[in-house]
DNA sequence: TAGATTACCCAAAACGTTTTGGAGAGCAAG
DNA sequence: CTTGCTCTCCAAAACGTTTTGGGTAATCTA
């Protein structure tokens, strides 16, 4: 129980003479200052955060929407990213708050709840959808915030992303200089911006060598939605020589419907993430990832940019994804996408 | 800027009265309260949660300690448990903040932070040791707390864990009578309670099969970490022939181990978590999983119940283990553990 | 020496809530 | 008339900080 009263009258001298030295101001002479931290070390003095908080109006808090589809709350990084976040967001003595949706309320409810109650000072918004009711809400408070991933809401807003669209257009054009002609594509629901970037370079590259990119099948971004979208593309007609997956988790989901399906020999897989399982999987996982360290040491520096007041527009990343390389792009068993004649 | 003050001054009422009318005080009249409840919703008004928290002396706040391994952060569905937590905790009014470990920091040091600064009202402890002193000083600040696995710790503390110790007994009992003799022991580090409890069940059934437990290997809890210890076991002058592996990650290196040598064919496999992934590779995991649904939620009712003051003796959760099966842990490709003579 | 500057320190006012300890009015009982 | 009770309401005191707007000596400047 020892608050800066207790600790300014044991030292025999005022409350304001005790903070200043503790937050080290010049107005206190050097002395003095020495004798209070040690005094502060000693009865391991602590401020009172809410305290501190009430007086400077701000919450030192950041609050991460968590997405609540049905069993299922993003990438197995996530958690990695968020980590890394709350990290840096640490050293500049802001904490990060998770902001859960319960069942019934709507992610906008939170955002609200937390905005409105002046619990946060900023926000970070993840899975953003195409039109995120989100960010327009937390547009109209001018509260702070950052958004992994895009939006195509009309007023320009801080972000990271990765450049899907560019990744998918350059794995599909692989696929096609490789010789595959037939090239499928495992969507996520497409109201995920990200899913929708993805799916829209998989189809520009199709469309730029003369196919109609209709061979895709939309499901949810789990390992079953990607069996699942990938069992249904492969009893189509003329079924896929090779499939650009919009996640890992659904390209392993697909890797397991080509192994259960006699016509899935030798069809090429890629998927994106790089989700370190990927590489233990058979055949090893062939993906994309977005270049750039530490993910989430950038989303806190961005965000204590935002709170600093810099301009959405200088708050925007883009960043290219690369390939990794392993197994399941070149699949052995079968002489190669032209000579095939799958079905 | 809408706060008690105006609201109550719009109303010509006291502060005091529209404070205890918003929170259902019988001594405010009804029409009173229901012209304070109405003028409220109109403005938007919401308590400022700082003032309160001073006032109330409350931090309305539990914190989370994250690991902070090398490379890796727990199991996937971790933050699955975390966001069912945490929105448990937020119907009582509570929000979950991270705690992470900065690079050079001790989780003791993220302890203290939290708890001298009266951050929060308790604190969830992850990846228990077998003696953590995060546990000790806790209990010496007598803060609520709750941990996921157990410690070895002497004063009594409330936790859920599952009863990892019965559940590799048991998986070890059922490959012996299977008619396995060298069953090995894919182990994480021994510090972790969780690691050593499963070695324990597994040696002791080998011991009370007549063997000496010593076909095991240590690793980090990570797909590589579980590679690493597989080519270690295969190589030793007489491999196993049936693998028990520490967690499903370890379990998936340990697969791919298997396919790279030679040796490896048709050796039996189980792991621990049951993540969704088990089911999607090749062979499908085998594994145990925790029984009881919705584990964030219980985290939080204990939490909950612990800041409520209840003893830690009526806040420990044991739940048993049960078995997953899929197709690891009797795999094709040979005649049974006996006609084979691995080496 | 007067005046200006510097070095150190502090009382008091916030910040916005909850809670304590009544006050005043109306009414019933003695 | 007094006493006690119920029903509404409220002033003021916390909670523990940070910051404002000084004050008092001592030291320097002219």
């Amino acid at each position: 129980m020892s608050n800066l009263k207790e600790l300014a009258r044991s030292l025999g001298l005022s409350i304001t003479t005790v903070s200043r030295a503790l937050d080290g101001y010049t107005d206190v002479s050097a002395v003095t200052r020495e004798r209070v931290r040690a005094a502060a070390e000693k009865t391991g003095y602590r401020p009172n955060a809410s305290a501190r908080r009430l007086r400077k109006q701000r919450a030192e808090l950041v609050a991460v929407t968590l997405p609540n589809d049905p069993g299922h709350i993003g990438p197995p990084h996530f958690l990695d990213m968020l980590s890394g976040c709350a990290e840096h967001l640490a050293s500049a003595g802001l904490n990060l708050v998770m902001a859960p949706v319960p069942r019934g309320a709507s992610e906008l409810d939170i955002c609200r709840r937390f905005v409105d109650g002046r619990r946060v000072d900023a926000m970070l918004l993840v899975r953003t959808r195409r039109n995120d009711e989100r960010v327009e809400f937390l547009q109209s408070r001018s509260i702070p915030f950052v958004t992994n991933g895009r939006t195509e809401n009309p007023a320009p807003h801080p972000f990271i992303d990765g450049d899907g669209q560019a990744g998918f257009h350059a794995a599909t054009r692989r696929f096609l200089a490789a010789g595959h002609r037939r090239i499928g594509h495992i969507a996520a629901p497409q109201d995920y911006y990200f899913a929708h970037v993805r799916r829209m370079g998989w189809a520009a590259a199709m469309h730029e060598a003369g196919f109609v990119p209709d061979l895709f099948s939309e499901n949810a971004p789990t390992e079953l939605g990607g069996y699942r979208a990938a069992l249904d593309l492969l009893q189509r007609p003329s079924p896929p020589t090779a499939l650009v997956c919009s996640t890992d988790e659904m390209a392993i989901g697909t890797l397991r419907a080509l192994r259960e399906t006699r016509g899935g020999d030798g069809i090429a897989v890629v998927g994106h993430d790089d989700l370190p399982m990927g590489a233990y999987v058979s055949p090893a996982l062939s993906t994309m990832r977005v270049t750039g360290e530490n993910l989430g040491a950038r989303f806190a520096s961005l965000l204590l940019r935002a709170i600093a007041g810099e301009p959405a527009e200088t708050l925007q990343e883009l960043h290219p994804v690369e390939f990794v390389d392993r197994a399941s792009h070149e699949p052995a068993g079968n002489a190669g996408p032209i000579s095939k004649s799958s079905k």
